[in-house]
DNA sequence: CCTTGACCCTCACGCGGCGTCAGGGACTAT
DNA sequence: ATAGTCCCTGACGCCGCGTGAGGGTCAAGG
């Protein structure tokens, strides 16, 4: 039949050896038998356990879970399967952003635009900015809106390309760590948000070259719901996501202001 | 100005209090000055170094090249960054590979659909799978052909739906092995490849239920380029991995012949 | 002015998942 | 018998921090 040595099985399935040696001490991968040479051999059910254990691996998932997950019936596996299929497809969804994210750094790096043709307010066209502002101008303060906002875009010129990638990167972190919060069932009221909040604030702020205040911070998501497009970026993150976030930000703001 | 201490940094970037302590002792992010009471200051432009950082990290790349890369100026950087959105586009097809994995581990383990309606050829129409037998068969071997295809597929269905995944999980993982030599510029002849075509093959033979022999091995080859299914298949790694993988094979093929 | 509580510091150990020796048997082929 | 390739069992090292312990510092309120 079957029998394979440490290496053979190593080759096969593309780890190392020094692998299979630990998974045997783990108590993950036993032998089928041992020689009395103490050599480890293994069969070809050991092959396809491994087979499955890699799987898991490739999630990401802790080796001593993998062991506890093997020794249980169907029934639970689709349960916790289900759960890494959301994990595996939210990291997947960031990972995306992060390639739009590299392909504008290396655009600016290269120099090919000034900041003017790309996207201030991440992902949308620069036409809808100027919109953006207008909004903010009306609904907010006026001169002094209008005056905040060109600091912020001074201060944002002055720092080069590679500041505003790197800040940009920022706001699409703070925003993926809250969708992970929506996705997990946290409600938007919740005050375990505000460290999230905080920093998503603070993003805010650096786009405008200061402090953003409470009211400021609440107008922001009435720009989110006002603008489709806003919607459409957010609720890539999970349906809903746009009415979760504006809803916690008002919360959060009015929680600061009393 | 803006003058943040530890927790401070931590809350806007999102990082631990500890992380930071880290960085600054292996000299990545050092602190803008340190008070007479020893404690850490940072200004804004550590916020945006250390964001850039992060931007970097999310990428995997090590942190000891994260300081080295930071510290070169922008030319060298388009290059490497290059390297990563290479990187990182190939993570992300894996994951969209294991995402459909998932979701037919989950389809089998509900019992939903036997094997004959899902891909045992990995990806494929079930109508397809027919032709491909066909073709097999009439071109190698007749009936011993049809013969050694039968036992297979009675072999998998006796080890029931997680071990029919894992063989087919695995059968992916090894594909992709493949697929980064390609990516490197390996050589289709190189008799590097011979462990990662050993695996391939162990695969297939998994497949038949038995050991698949050489010209059974080339044969696979000519029924990848026969099928226009299996270009467009392969070439999802890249394009012209299809001929690529199909000429190492027959090399492998050949050389184990002699 | 003193207390309280939240912050700050510096060691220093631990962990996961192995890689990588070192030192020594076992098997196979010539 | 000799060489070459495999196998074994320790044991230490690495990265990127988490998690204490043990002790100073600071801002606010009583």
């Amino acid at each position: 039949m079957s029998r394979y040595t440490v290496k053979q099985l190593a080759r096969l399935s593309g780890v190392s050896v020094r692998t299979l040696h630990h998974y045997d001490e783990i108590g993950l991968l036993r032998p089928a038998f041992i020689g009395e040479n103490r050599y480890r051999y293994y069969g070809r059910e050991e092959l396809l356990r491994l087979q499955d254990i890699l799987f898991h691996r490739e999630l990401g998932v802790p080796l001593q879970e993998i062991g506890e997950l093997l020794a249980r019936d169907g029934r639970d596996r689709v349960a916790i399967l289900s759960r890494h299929r959301a994990l595996l497809a939210g990291r997947i969804e960031s990972s995306r952003q992060l390639l739009r994210t590299i392909d504008r750094t290396i655009a600016q790096l290269n120099g090919e635009g000034t900041m003017d043709d790309q996207d201030l307010y991440h992902g949308f066209a620069p036409a809808k900015q100027a919109e953006y502002e207008e909004w903010l101008v009306d609904n907010y303060g006026g001169e002094a809106m209008r005056e905040r906002i060109e600091t912020g875009k001074q201060q944002w010129f002055k720092a080069g390309p590679e500041a505003m990638q790197a800040a940009l990167a920022s706001g699409e972190a703070a925003e993926r760590a809250l969708a992970e919060q929506f996705a997990g069932g946290t409600g938007a009221d919740s005050t375990g948000l505000d460290p999230l909040l905080d920093r998503h604030r603070a993003w805010v702020s650096q786009m405008w070259g200061r402090e953003c205040p409470r009211e400021g911070y609440g107008g922001m998501a009435d720009m989110y719901l006002a603008h489709p497009d806003f919607r459409t970026h957010f609720d890539k993150h999970g349906e809903g996501f746009t009415d979760w976030l504006t809803t916690a930000m008002k919360a959060y703001a009015a929680r600061r202001a009393s």
